[in-house]
DNA sequence: TTGAAAGCGCTAACAC
DNA sequence: GTGTTAGCGCTTTCAA
């Protein structure tokens, strides 16, 4: 900056009213400093500006996810990007992988960087220390699961509906014997959507087998193994929920290997890609990762903009997409 | 700082120290700045280091890709995160969409923030622009394209060797009309794969068709209706060469729509996901998205410790993976 | 309309 | 071992 003033041959000050597009420089120093500026491909350090500024902003966030390469979070990922760069701002994207410390890691690494918000998705059993970023000035919107020992705004898939809508689907079409398979229970979705299940058989009347409702399931292998064991049990499901992406993938495949995809109705919570061109084409619970993200991100700019009415909680509905899968009668009733 | 400094009751040096894990500082007194820094649950302000630093590192990493949001892209981002957090390094990652401006827009924005280092999938005709980058010391790899006017380290899939294995392939299973679809020939990947089909043809003894030869697709649904148009020609191909994901999907719609899926044979480059649940399984040229970004992010490392020998070029090999679709013989064979 | 001086939170250099 | 002073690149405050 003391270059572009030397080399305009003004003083400092009035470089950074024109690079800030401060008013009352007059257009002559403006061109001046402009023109100096590109020649010497300056570029004014953010971070130096905020030691000083008054607002202090780093016109940075913080998304805190399982994974970038997940689908479902990419999207989320997108969406705040788009919204984030309305507001020129940058995001910093971090991959939790499950791992509790990897959330205390991640956190510290980006207040260290002066991050002014955070998106976050919940893995600790508590996020009471996040606190303190929300005292000093620092926002924080969960997505995708509630958070334990604060109060934030939350935008989440409506979980338990979704579920139930799936179970309430199977059950129309005449099923009563429907498996339920699921991740990690400590995982909050994983919970809500086993709940939801229950809920809707409860509601219409039918008894929960518990032999045919296992969760725990963190990939498509280990679902696979469990779909085939429940498929040929003496008296099988007739359908299956699958309440989650690499579960359902898991089950179609144990039910291609054993011939029943055309037999046995499935409805899977979360797309897959190219659902539609399976055979038979996957009944699925959609979820809408772009409106999750967008209605993130807005919460959080309205935070950081200085909004301090009580925390809000969004639910975005899913939509049941019917293709196919989920339409097959149970063998009585053929 | 100054605060932990005093509650302390130390100089704010001996805090900097302290945090900075810097020798010569008494363990008791070590002991005491913890505990001050703990109870007011201190940050170090990164950025505010580096200004005076002699390094300067802000720990920071800028990747821009087509979109996180695509699933090539968001596994390379993974890759190369995985590294960063290994070196304490954070990650910005901003989406392009294959807008040129943006590419500009987003190395200002990440520049402006004093990155150490970009990882940058080219959009641009010319990335001549980035040498000021290079040349101020903030390294530049490149992934998955090639840049124009400036050399850079790169890592890219051997898009070419990748595209005739598939047609080798086919040619093996005795194919000799091949039609082949691809993306926008403006960028390069689709352009080399084009060039591929093109040699191992050519090599087979072969004349290209250039009516069998569409590229310019760039969503699915102009590639079904490319491939229906091709498939009801009145001497159509029987076998198909798909150069990019989301044209597979469009032609594997194609096929299904006009039943041709077990009559005509297809490869396509770059895995979609579930490919082995179709029917039949779909045959790809699979690329290795977390090699590239584990290389990338690697070689960036290497220049940001002060590597300087001349640009690399780092090719990662394509496997092609044997599902099924790509096995159908054309039916003068069968 | 412009510029000089002070200071943001921190580290480097040097004194004690 | 520990503290003091200067200064990183910028914005603020205030005087010209």
């Amino acid at each position: 900056m003391r270059d572009v003033a030397e080399l305009a041959g003004v003083g400092i000050k009035t470089v950074s009213r024109v690079i800030n597009g401060e008013p009352n420089v007059s257009a002559a120093m403006t061109e001046r400093v402009r023109r100096a500026a590109a020649s010497l491909h300056y570029e004014p350090d953010l971070h130096a500006g905020n030691l000083r500024r008054a607002d202090g902003r780093s016109r940075t966030l913080g998304l805190l996810v399982s994974s970038v390469a997940n689908p479902f979070a990419a999207q989320v990922h997108r969406a705040i990007e788009r919204v984030a760069t309305e507001h020129g701002y940058a995001v910093f994207a971090t991959s939790l992988e499950d791992d509790p410390d990897a959330e205390l890691r991640a956190v510290a690494a980006l207040a260290r960087r002066r991050v002014d918000g955070f998106v976050v998705t919940p893995v600790r059993d508590d996020q009471a220390y996040l606190r303190v970023h929300v005292d000093r000035g620092t926002p924080i919107v969960c997505v995708d699961r509630e958070p334990c020992g604060i109060e934030t705004d939350t935008v989440m898939t409506s979980n338990l509906e979704g579920a139930r809508a799936a179970v309430r689907h199977l059950i129309a079409h005449g099923h009563r014997r429907i498996a339920c398979l699921g991740d990690l229970e400590r995982i909050q979705t994983a919970a809500l959507r086993r709940q939801g299940y229950v809920e809707e058989l409860t509601a219409s009347g039918i008894e929960v087998d518990e032999s045919l409702v296992v969760f725990g399931l963190h990939d498509d292998a280990s679902a696979t193994a469990v779909a085939r064991r429940l498929l040929t049990l003496p008296n099988p499901p007739t359908a299956i929920f699958s309440s989650q992406n690499l579960v359902t993938v898991g089950t179609i495949r144990a039910l291609q290997q054993l011939g029943l995809e055309n037999d046995v109705a499935l409805v899977g919570f979360d797309d897959v890609e190219t659902s539609d061109l399976l055979r038979p084409a996957t009944t699925t619970v959609a979820q809408d990762p772009d409106r999750i993200g967008r209605l993130a991100a807005e919460r959080l700019f309205a935070r950081i903009q200085g909004d301090n009415t009580p925390p809000r909680h969004l639910v975005v509905p899913t939509r049941l997409v019917v293709r196919g899968s989920g339409e097959i009668s149970p063998p009585g009733r053929r």
